[in-house]
DNA sequence: TTGTATGCGTTATCAA
DNA sequence: TTGATAACGCATACAA
């Protein structure tokens, strides 16, 4: 690879000058310009990127943390996010965490070492106050995860009162006896759903019983082991919510394997509205979460952390999110279950 | 952000010795070595990593090129990857190509500049002949994509083989007209297919007919779309072979949309084997990829390609797929057609 | 066993 | 308008 001496020897200007015309310099006569240019394309010379970095701080990428890649739910949000990087002039980097506190930090190391510009954070399994403390100093954009409390730049829909929508609208539909099958509430994404879930039951004076609240795994197999765990506990129950579509996919399943018809039997509805949900039979009620915008609204944020015209860092950004009826809830009871 | 200079003010010892100590010399006395590090503690000291890997031309980090993130096809991949890139101490990144040239370009430039230590391309959009070029003097890895032609490191199943096994299978089971519903035959990908439809036609004396064949974008809506051209056309055919899970799917949708059955109005069949083909109803019989291991080994080889053991980088390594028969083929005919 | 000095390729400051 | 030169933080060849 050329260097920039390769340039200076060939075109008999300083490294200074080189540089000026590799950066648009106003400084520059088109003559001396066009020397350059020569000796450039005659070499096929670029510029060393590490060496930029290295020198600038400044690398034009940024990186997107994701808890699991593969999950259908953040393609729409990553196109959100590549569409405003593009015009800005970034390139996006995606990385997996599998919500293991060591990767994320060695991912923050990468940040604060300034092997690049910024992270929008899905995964946020460390500390909220490490989290906060490196957001101060870095930019950072959380999405999807933690509460409002936290002080730090967030986008997000408001997860409680979704949830509690949710679980109000199968409420609606005659349910008493509702189930609820949520993902580890060591997260406060999951926490804040359940915490819906227990309001739409209180406001509702419907009494709460703890035998039909069970945890698992955010994926199908969870939901399919949990469902799998009502059913033998021999609870009684006509109705689940869940805090995740692939937990209510897995849920149906079980259902399905025991011989029993969802909705009719049993009323499901998801979280999220993954491009699953709306083929797979029975289609899925559920929480459509606006993934577009998250995106493009995460990337925006974070633009502005970098180029620091945002003092503010503990602004929130709530974003609208959308109750999805389909086939999995049924309809009206003519007597409470 | 201490530096290597304020460890060395510290402890009062030279930068080499505090190299030392941070690379684990063993020439180093102990009491010298428990100077040096107190005072790396003292001033919570971390190498700058852009600086090392200026100096070094190393990251140990290894970037992973998808056409698309989010195809959960991918995830059980990036496992596999990811687990033997976590036993050699590697990091892996992703980006989207969106099988766009110049985005690979400039992820091939990262590479090129040591940026990254290696390549894993599943997006391969790139001529052939710059890709050997780059390969013949890099750590790259193509997957799932390319010819065997090609004279770089390979890893992938004989797609034509796996085409017109599946083929075979439908043709076995009576059908006569069979359609196709495949990827773009501008990736050679979806050519090897595409080829392994037309050899099991041929060899079973079935005439071909072009009126028969879509091309598609390789997403649901694509496989919708040519389906419903299928059924437009008024082109008799009693079974549709595609290029892809997604666009099996798709057109299943298309079918059911214009009151048809599935298989037994219509057999379909998909290839990749993706979690939601299980999950579907009616289930999709289609070709399964062994994703692990296709991880497992890209990395592998990858590794052998950076520690340099590896000259010949022409190798292919060839994984065996599986058919996976499964509802949406539906029974034997009785009657052909 | 330890220290000195050089260079990696670039940008940026200052002087001319 | 241009050039000389000093950083950036680290690793390493060589000397001591």
């Amino acid at each position: 690879m050329a260097t920039i001496q390769d340039v200076v020897k060939l075109s008999g200007v300083s490294v200074a000058t080189v540089s000026r015309v590799l950066h648009d310099s106003p400084n520059v006569l088109p003559a001396t310009r066009e020397k350059v240019l020569a000796a450039i394309k005659e070499l096929d010379y670029r510029p060393n990127r590490l060496a930029q970095q290295f020198r600038t701080q400044r690398t034009m990428n940024v990186l997107v943390l994701l808890p699991r890649l593969g999950d259908s739910f953040y393609s729409e949000i990553l196109r959100g996010i590549e569409a405003v990087a593009a015009e800005a002039g970034y390139h996006i980097f995606v990385a997996n965490t599998n919500n293991s506190v060591e990767l994320e930090t060695y991912f923050f190391e990468s940040l604060i070492q300034k092997q690049i510009d910024g992270i929008i954070n899905f995964s946020a399994c460390l500390p909220k106050e490490y989290m906060e403390e490196i957001a101060s100093q870095n930019p950072v954009v959380v999405a999807c995860r933690y509460l409002s409390e936290a002080r730090l730049p967030n986008v997000t829909i408001d997860n409680m009162a979704a949830s509690k929508d949710m679980t109000e609208y199968m409420l609606n539909l005659g349910h008493r006896r509702v189930a609820y099958i949520g993902g580890n509430t060591a997260l406060a994404l999951y926490r804040s759903r359940l915490s819906g879930y227990y309001q739409a039951l209180e406001e509702m004076n419907i009494p709460l019983d703890e035998e039909l609240v069970r945890m698992a795994d955010p994926d199908i197999q969870g939901g399919y082991d949990a469902a799998t765990g009502l059913l033998r506990s021999g609870v009684e129950f006509s109705a689940i919510v869940t805090s995740g579509d692939t937990l209510a996919i897995g849920a149906i399943k079980a259902l399905e394997d025991h011989h029993m018809t969802v909705p009719d039997d049993i009323a499901v509805c998801g979280f999220d509205d993954i491009e699953m949900s709306s083929l797979l039979r029975p289609t899925l009620t559920t929480v459509r979460q606006p993934r577009s915008l998250i995106g493009r609204r995460s990337m925006e944020k974070l633009l502005e952390r970098i180029s620091g015209q945002d003092s503010d860092s503990g602004e929130q950004i709530i974003l609208d999110y959308e109750i999805v009826i389909r086939a999995s809830s049924g309809k009206i009871r003519s007597e409470p279950g």
